[in-house]
DNA sequence: TAATAAATGTCGTTT
DNA sequence: AAACGACGTTTATTA
């Protein structure tokens, strides 16, 4: 079997030239590492003077330059990106080409310390829990999560200004309004609230309940949400997740005493 | 002089273990490439199945890892964690813990692809030009930017609310509070700025002028805006680079007079 | 295409 | 520590 990877250690610009070239006509994941300097044009400009980073260069046109520090990439390309690399005044220079907001970024290698070429093979799955839809989920399966008698009557409606993230109605069967937060709430997700409120609580004869449920509110905020008679409900995005975790399983050994 | 990296191409796991150990305990960047599947747990939890990925550790704490396409890692840790490896049934595990949000991702490791462990010095400075700080420079530099004969009096004016970008007064001493927006101006621009004219424009007897500065604004934005009262005006971040660009060259052309 | 809201958002600043 | 807004935010969803 053919090797997979081309990795160099310490190439000279041509090696690390022409392996790069290699790498994007067979649309490989490419990691690059050595001292640069990077111009990025485009929404904003920005220069990186010389110093050491990595370049990861992907097959879908995405792009990232990462310093030995921070989390985010100091610059960057998203996908659909085009690569162009030559060799200019003894610098190894790979240009990345955005036709969307026409930007560019280029990153200009005065010396190589490692090039490799990668053929990643990657189609695993992967699962998020604990997000918001999950927390809509829990509480479509299992109403009285958010309070007992609680009945789901839609979720994502939609009304003039957006989605209501769900649609009820509580013991009483007075029309109850749910936004969704799995972060603490914010002032913003009370005036979401609100806005959804104004458009569907317009008959002052009928009452409608508004309720934000999130893991936590800041008091500020709890003070906005009760100003407006609008309720607060705590509940974490990891509970919905063990909720529909545990529901997932009694549908399965549900499924299987038939 | 002694080398300051070391790369492996295809090792065993023991051998990689111990390089990235040694990577680890020394603070160096680390890329790892291999077959591998991820475990997350802590503000969410995810499941990353089997796959060939790139990890990347750096020495501040951070770890990126990133599936062969897509601009965002799948998987991730901010900075500031602490990694622990180890050997378990034939596997290479990687432990990235975070105190904060008591967070875990782990990365198994079942055959690797390459090894790297990187000595990157990297003190270049970063500049980003066209923010919105700049456009506030700029107008603050050439308030005709804005418009003729206007006087700013103040930037980042405290107001209850938050922080007014520029307040000043127009040719005929009118106060006038503006809002800047490095992007098409949205909905929430407008409230924001409403948010503040809210707690100013209080005299009735008082005219006061609120204008959204933008690159763009939208037609139902634009309505919005109108309807308040309020004004726009275009200007594009890019603009105000310039501005600050050319004016700092003047600046150092007239100390040069000196 | 435009608008809107979510994100394991992250990151800085200011109270 | 908490709140608030910027970010080259990116990304997905929906009208």
């Amino acid at each position: 079997m053919e090797k997979r990877q081309v990795i160099l250690d310490s190439p000279t610009l041509e090696e690390g030239l022409k392996t790069v070239k290699l790498g994007v006509s067979r649309h490989k994941t490419i990691v690059i590492a050595g001292n640069c300097y990077v111009d990025y044009e485009g929404r904003a400009n920005s220069k990186l003077e010389n110093g050491e980073r990595l370049l990861i260069l992907k097959p879908d046109g995405s792009a990232l330059v990462h310093r030995p520090r921070d989390y985010p990439p100091v610059n960057w390309q998203p996908p659909g990106s085009i690569y162009k690399t030559s060799l200019l005044d003894e610098r190894l220079v790979i240009r990345v080409y955005r036709r969307k907001d026409n930007e560019v970024m280029v990153i200009t290698y005065t010396s190589l310390i490692m090039v490799a070429v990668l053929d990643l093979r990657d189609f695993g799955d992967f699962n998020l829990y604990a997000s918001e839809r999950d927390m809509q989920q829990a509480i479509l399966l299992q109403p009285s999560l958010l309070e007992e008698g609680f009945q789901p009557v839609a979720h994502e409606h939609s009304v003039d200004p957006g989605f209501i993230d769900i649609l009820g109605r509580d013991k009483e069967g007075i029309l109850t309004i749910v936004e969704l937060k799995r972060v603490k709430a914010s002032k913003e997700a009370v005036l979401q609230l609100k806005k959804y409120m104004d458009v569907i609580d317009l008959d002052p004869g009928r009452r409608v309940r508004a309720i934000l449920v999130a893991p936590e509110i800041g008091k500020g905020v709890q003070e906005l949400l009760s100003s407006l008679g609008y309720e607060y409900k705590e509940i974490s995005p990891q509970i919905c997740a063990d909720v529909i975790k545990k529901r997932s399983g009694k549908v399965l050994s549900e499924f299987f005493k038939l």
